[in-house]
DNA sequence: TTGACACTCACGAAGCGTTACCGTCC
DNA sequence: AGGACGGTAACGCTTCGTGAGTGTCA
């Protein structure tokens, strides 16, 4: 004597539509019962499953992973859950990355930086992201935090007279590497890097130490990364620098 | 004198599949030259459109809109990229409310409520959260926060108990209907009814009146709350109580 | 007879992944 | 001549929305 819904008040009931209905009742994930006529008959167990369904699909679950949960307990929910909420934070991390990449584009654009559109300075900003998600990898968290301070100080501008100052040390030790490491002259270099060098860490030892292991693991940076220092890769400069620090040591 | 590439040097140089530079040469959104044997060849400025392509893909914008943006610069991209933004956060609003039901559910049920299993909690909390977000179109500032400090306090049980508070208070009007309004015995439901409201609102003004306006839009509510407080919605026990009040004003 | 509602196909949509089959280049 | 790489064509995946055409009657 239980009361009994067709599709359409069953749908309502429930807060769905009746080609929800259909499409569920085909892959097998709500079954209703028929009438002889062929009608679908839907009663109170059916709402209870239904509600079941939704609620899990609010979580984000796709239809196949439903119905492996609630139609037959093939896989445990707590576990499924547990798998689901850290997949909604990575995607909740992705769109915080996105938005922000948008506000902080948005905000250079109108703080008035007329060199780079809009959309270059998005193109920068996810790129910079990509490049701070991975760098972390390698600093520690007292590195992490004192970077993060430091790169509120930065600006493009900043950041280009940087690169061009690094660019100008390459030139001249290219410039000097048939001369002894221990000359007077290649010395100054040594200290010209360390100064370079001093200028990005800020003297912080965490920060030093990471970017020791950044530069040593840089075989295995992610393409763009590479590509954008791949003028600094001269192994050449690299070896004569360390020859003149060694010769200076002694 | 320009450096080329052919489909799959280019997809890899720019970090993307080949199979997308396919899709996007098809549906015209980037359409590189093509050699006499029909080899696709791509140069610098395709590096660049796709680079712009990938940006706007990142923000979540549909290959459709960045054509429209791109292609042709028949949108403009602050407008569209203002727009975007808000969907993001909307959809980060969404996600939030999903890890926050598998989260509060999850905690529930470990600190022990074994009357409801996980998830009957995550629909239960689904529900709440529903309540809460359309509630809260009635309450001002003041109200929302004193109530979000007041549900702290709450738990299922606490609920259940004054559910079965206002059912028993139904009961005993009911079986008065035919009273004076004005009789002493009437009288101390009145005082019952002034109670039961104030240990909802906590005598705070602000949540009062919230309240006024939550109940006297009633016939808007969503339809899950609708059916939730169904068995309160009987008009003719309204009717006797507002009655009763006026008669003691007098 | 006529609404109101029910049923079963079946295409469409977004953005590629994935064969399948065949030509080009070195 | 073989293997790496290029091309096109076309189905698959996901979750229904949206008709089209037709039967039922709570």
């Amino acid at each position: 004597m239980e009361t009994t819904y067709r599709t359409q008040a069953f749908a309502r009931l429930a807060g769905v539509t009746v080609r929800t209905l259909h499409h569920y009742d085909r892959i097998g994930l709500l079954k209703p019962e028929r009438s002889q006529s062929g009608y679908r008959v839907y009663t109170a167990p059916h709402l209870e499953r239904l509600e079941q369904i939704v609620a899990l699909r609010f979580l984000g679950l796709s239809l196949k992973e439903i119905r492996e949960v609630i139609v037959r307990e093939r896989r445990s929910l707590p576990a499924v859950l547990a798998a689901q909420r850290r997949m909604l934070e990575s995607r909740r991390h992705q769109l915080d990355r996105a938005i922000a990449a948008i506000e902080r584009a948005e905000a250079a654009v109108k703080a008035g930086q007329p060199t780079t559109t809009l959309l270059s300075r998005i193109i920068e900003e996810i790129a910079m992201q990509e490049q701070t998600e991975f760098m972390n990898r390698y600093y520690n968290d007292a590195a992490q935090t004192a970077l993060e301070e430091r790169r509120k100080q930065w600006n493009p501008a900043d950041q280009e007279k940087v690169t061009e100052e690094w660019r100008a040390f390459f030139r001249d030790v290219r410039a000097v590497l048939h001369e002894d490491p221990a000359s007077p002259h290649v010395q100054s270099l040594v200290d010209r890097w360390t100064e370079l060098v001093g200028r990005f860490t800020g003297g912080d030892p965490n920060i030093c130490s990471g970017l020791n292991q950044v530069w040593a693991d840089r075989d295995n940076w992610p393409a763009g990364m590479k590509q954008q220092s791949q003028e600094f890769f001269d192994q050449e400069v690299w070896d004569f620098m360390a020859r003149a620090r060694s010769a200076r040591k002694r």
